[in-house]
RNA sequence: GCAUGGGUGGUCGAGCGGUCAAUGGCAUCGGGCUGUAAACCCGACGGGUUAAUUCCCUACGUAGGUUCAAAUCCUACCCCAUGCA
């Protein structure tokens, strides 16, 4: 028995809509997924998530909860889900990421990573092998293998060894994730219908901008196999024509029948000409950063709270967002929420940002399912650039 | 009325003869955030002008004065705070 299952239902050109079920959620792919780092996506409540926004899957990071609250304390309390009171899927970020944007503060070797905790400078630990432990503890439905990724302005022969690393490390922590979900380790079994009731396994496909690697890292991570495969490495400092050709690239070569998953990405923009070229999942903290810091996405651009334009604007962030917070706040309120420091701009600013997302994906999907994609990611693009001074 | 301290750019507050259009905080204005070291970071912030770290103008309560040179020293006046009558 198999721990996920993916489908497709629809096709159109490479784009795919899909229905993917883990143990706890039926998930149509497209899908985006919300970052929920520490176990939570900041500013928003379970209660949204599950009810208008209705995320099915969000992400949860190794590196941030072994340090805090630690993954012992999470295996204590039953695992992240039962911790959180999160009940529907989450995909585990194996810490591979905080490889790369931790650089200062860690020292890379075969056998892991050496890091300072960000919060106390205290030594850690982390390697495949730990990060597979840390992510049996958290009791996630897709667990990430423990990846290096570089930057994105890496040189060849920089990045060729280390996504050939990123593959050793692919395969220890296929093996170590195999031992621990056959001592049951995993927190979050959960046995239901035809599934296995175990956690999936994601292998990651690095290789920056150079197409050559990427096709090297493709085969390597294939040959190993795994539950589902992600593109790492992309929206990491190189220029943006290089993501969408490294997508085009790769995805069509990625194998037929597993769901594609692009890693950290990213704007409305990138999530439409992704599936485009083939990717069915993706994640990105944008929706709530930005949110925090003020940044609004509309469906004709982005625009900032803060600006002295939107103080007497009566009219919501975004006219066709049928969002709670559109359907009742202002921008001039929010403005001065955000003016004041008031903490509920940030929670609302997210909120609207996450809905603006998750139905950007509905909206991908249903194209995808009536054939109408291509004409949808036109005029959505086009839609985009507008941002008139009539709109804001 | 007397005594003491003080009046600086939107604001609070440094500066106490030249290197001062004047440190810094806040406010304001703008930009940036792509597997979250981020409720954060960066920039601008008297006016005009320039290719420019260029030049000019207006500014440190008001009015005079000393000096080559004053936000900085002196005199008078006007305000403010505290204390004493």
């Amino acid at each position: 028995m198999k721990p996920i299952d993916w489908k497709v239902i629809a096709r159109e050109g490479e784009a795919r809509a899909g229905i993917l079920r883990t143990r706890r959620s039926v998930i149509e792919t497209p899908v985006f997924m919300p970052v929920g780092t520490q176990g939570t996506v900041k500013g928003v409540r379970y209660e949204w998530l599950e009810t208008e926004l209705d995320a099915r899957i969000i992400l949860g990071n190794t590196y941030h909860l072994f340090l805090r609250p630690g993954a012992e304390i999470i295996r204590e309390l039953g695992g992240l889900h039962k911790f959180s009171t999160w009940n529907r899927s989450l995909l585990t970020d194996s810490g591979g990421f905080q490889v790369f944007s931790l650089t200062d503060l860690r020292k890379l070797t075969e056998e892991g990573v050496e890091f300072r905790s960000h919060i106390d400078g205290s030594k850690k630990f982390l390697s495949p092998e730990i990060s597979m432990e840390v992510q049996a503890a958290l009791g996630s439905e897709i667990v990430m293998v423990f990846d290096e990724c570089p930057p994105g302005d890496a040189g060849f022969e920089r990045t060729q060894k280390s996504l050939q690393m990123t593959a050793r490390w692919a395969q220890r922590s296929k093996d170590r994730f195999n031992e621990l979900q056959n001592e049951g380790q995993d927190t979050g079994f959960w046995e239901t219908g035809d599934l296995s009731g175990r956690q999936s396994l994601f292998g990651i496909i690095q290789g920056a901008g150079h197409l050559p690697l990427r096709r090297e890292s493709l085969d390597l991570t294939t040959a190993i196999g795994f539950d589902g495969y992600a593109i790492g490495g992309l929206s990491v400092g190189e220029e943006k024509s290089v993501m969408y050709d490294v997508i085009e690239y790769l995805a069509p070569q990625m194998p037929a029948d597993a769901p594609r998953y692009l890693m950290g990405v990213g704007t409305p923009e990138d999530l439409v000409e992704a599936v485009h070229r083939g990717v069915d999942m993706f994640d990105c903290v944008m929706p709530t950063r930005n949110g925090r810091t003020g940044g609004a996405f509309t469906a004709r651009g982005k625009i900032n709270i803060r600006n002295a334009k939107f103080a007497r604007d009566a009219a919501p962030l975004d006219a066709e967002c049928p969002c709670s917070v559109c359907r009742r706040y202002s921008r001039a309120y929010l403005r001065h929420l955000y003016q004041t420091g008031e903490m509920l701009a940030a929670i609302l600013i997210s909120h609207h940002n996450l809905a603006f997302f998750l139905d950007l994906m509905r909206k991908v999907r249903d194209a995808i399912k009536l054939g109408t994609f291509s004409r949808f990611r036109k005029e959505f693009l086009e839609k985009l650039q507008e941002n008139t001074p009539a709109d804001v």
